[in-house]
DNA sequence: CTATGATAAACGAACGTTCGTTCATAAATG
DNA sequence: CATTTATGAACGAACGTTCGTTTATCATAG
C-alpha cells in the first residue's frame, strides 16, 4: 500500500468525489445527504466525522475540488512563440482541462444560481495574480497586435471558451443539435483574426 | 377595469412571475411552493388551481414566460445596411432584452442543471427556424465575408454575447470585477473583425 | 510479537422541520 | 345558482442533522 492518506482522508476524497458528480447532475439542493452517502458508499452520519454540513462539502468542492488549479500551472508552461499559437495552445488547454474532466462549468451555475456567486470571490482571489501574469504572457507573445485592453481580450477569448462549453453542456444533455458541435479550432481562429493586426500564420480554414 | 383577463388567468401570470423570480434567486429545488404563494399573495392550494404541480410551474416559465420570443420579433426587424451595422444591432437587441429583462440567463443555468436540459429541445425547436432565418439574414447583408460556415459564425457571436452575460451574472451577485465590466461594443468589435474580410466600418477603437 | 487503550471513523435509527400535494370548505364570480 | 377560485389545515414523505453505540486504527507498553 503506497497510499500516504489516512484512512480518513481517503474518506474525505471520497465524499467529495461523489458530491461533485451529484451537484453538477442535479444541482445542490436536489442532492440529498443521503445520496451523498450513498454514492461515497458511507454511512448518512458518518460524513460528519469529515464536515461539519451539507454547505461546507459544496464549499470545498467549489473551491479547491475541480481542475482549475492544475489548469492554471498547465498554462504557465504553454509555449509562446507567436499570438497565435500562444492562444491556440491555451484554448485547448482549456478544453482538455474542463471538457475532459466532466461538467466543470455545472459547477460555476450551481454556484451562481443556488449560492448567489458568494463562493466566488474567494475563488477569484486566489486565481487572479496567476491569470493576469498568463494572459500578459499569451498576449505579449511576439506578433502585432490591435490596441485592444488587455482584459476586453480576456474576456473576448473567455466568452468564446465559455460559449463552446456551454454549447456543449446543453447538447451533451439532450443533444438537439444532433451533435453538430462548433469546432473550436475555428471559434478560436475567429478570435485571432479579431485580434491580431493581420492574418494569423497556421489557421486551420 | 380594461384588463381582458379572466381572475384566473390573472393568478395564473402573477404566480409565474413570482415563480421565475425565485427560480433565478434561488434556483428550482431551492425555492418551495410556500415561497411561490407568499410572494404571489396567493394561499399555498390556490396555486394548484392553475397548475398540477411545482415541475408544471417551471416547464411553463422556461417555456413561455420569458423574454426570448419577443427578442426573435424584434431581431426579425433589425437594419440591415451592412454585416458589421447588422451585428452590432443584433448584439444590442440581445444586450437590451436580456439584460434589461433581469437574470434570464440564469434561468438557463437552472434548467442545464436541475433538469438536465430535458426541456431545452421544445424550446429550441420552437425557436429554430426563426433563428436560422435571423441569423442568414444578419449574414448575409452586404459585406465581405471570410469563408466560415454559418453554424461557426453564429457560435462565435454566441460565445461573445455569453461571455459577456456570464460575467455580468457572476459580477451582479458579488462585484468581484470592482464594476470593470467588458465594454460589449467592443467584444462585438473583436468578432468582427474575426469573420469580416476588412475593416468593419464605424468600429469603437 | 502481542496486548492494550485512547482516538478516529463508521454506523443507522431517530429527531424536529420542511417539503409537495390534497382536502373539505368558504368566498367570489358571472 | 352553478362554477370557478381561494383558503389554510392536514398528510405522508423526505430533508439535514444529532445521537448513542460499535468497529477500526495505530502508537505504545509489556
Amino acid at each position: 500500500m503506497e497510499t500516504a492518506l489516512t484512512k480518513g482522508e481517503k474518506s474525505s476524497q471520497v465524499i467529495l468525489q461523489a458530491a461533485f458528480n451529484l451537484f453538477v447532475e442535479q444541482g445542490y439542493h436536489g442532492t440529498s445527504m443521503r445520496q451523498i452517502a450513498q454514492r461515497a458508499d458511507i454511512a448518512l452520519g458518518g460524513i460528519y466525522n469529515h464536515f461539519s454540513s451539507k454547505e461546507d462539502i459544496f464549499t470545498e468542492v467549489f473551491l479547491n475540488f475541480h481542475p482549475v488549479h492544475e489548469l492554471i500551472v498547465e498554462l504557465e508552461d504553454v509555449e509562446r512563440e507567436s499570438v497565435a499559437e500562444a492562444v491556440r495552445l491555451t484554448g485547448h488547454a482549456i478544453q482538455q482541462k474542463l471538457v475532459g474532466q466532466g461538467d466543470f462549468i455545472k459547477l460555476i451555475f450551481v454556484e451562481i444560481v443556488e449560492f448567489r456567486a458568494k463562493h466566488f470571490p474567494v475563488l477569484f482571489k486566489s486565481l487572479f495574480p496567476k491569470a493576469i501574469a498568463i494572459a500578459q504572457g499569451v498576449f505579449s507573445a511576439r506578433g502585432k497586435l490591435r490596441p485592444y485592453e488587455l482584459p476586453v481580450m480576456v474576456f473576448g477569448f473567455f466568452g468564446i471558451m465559455f460559449g463552446y462549453f456551454f454549447v456543449r453542456a446543453i447538447s451533451r444533455e439532450s443533444d438537439f443539435l444532433d451533435g453538430g458541435l462548433p469546432d473550436l479550432d475555428k471559434l478560436i481562429d475567429i478570435f485571432l483574426y479579431g485580434i491580431l493586426d493581420e492574418k494569423p500564420e497556421g489557421g486551420t480554414s
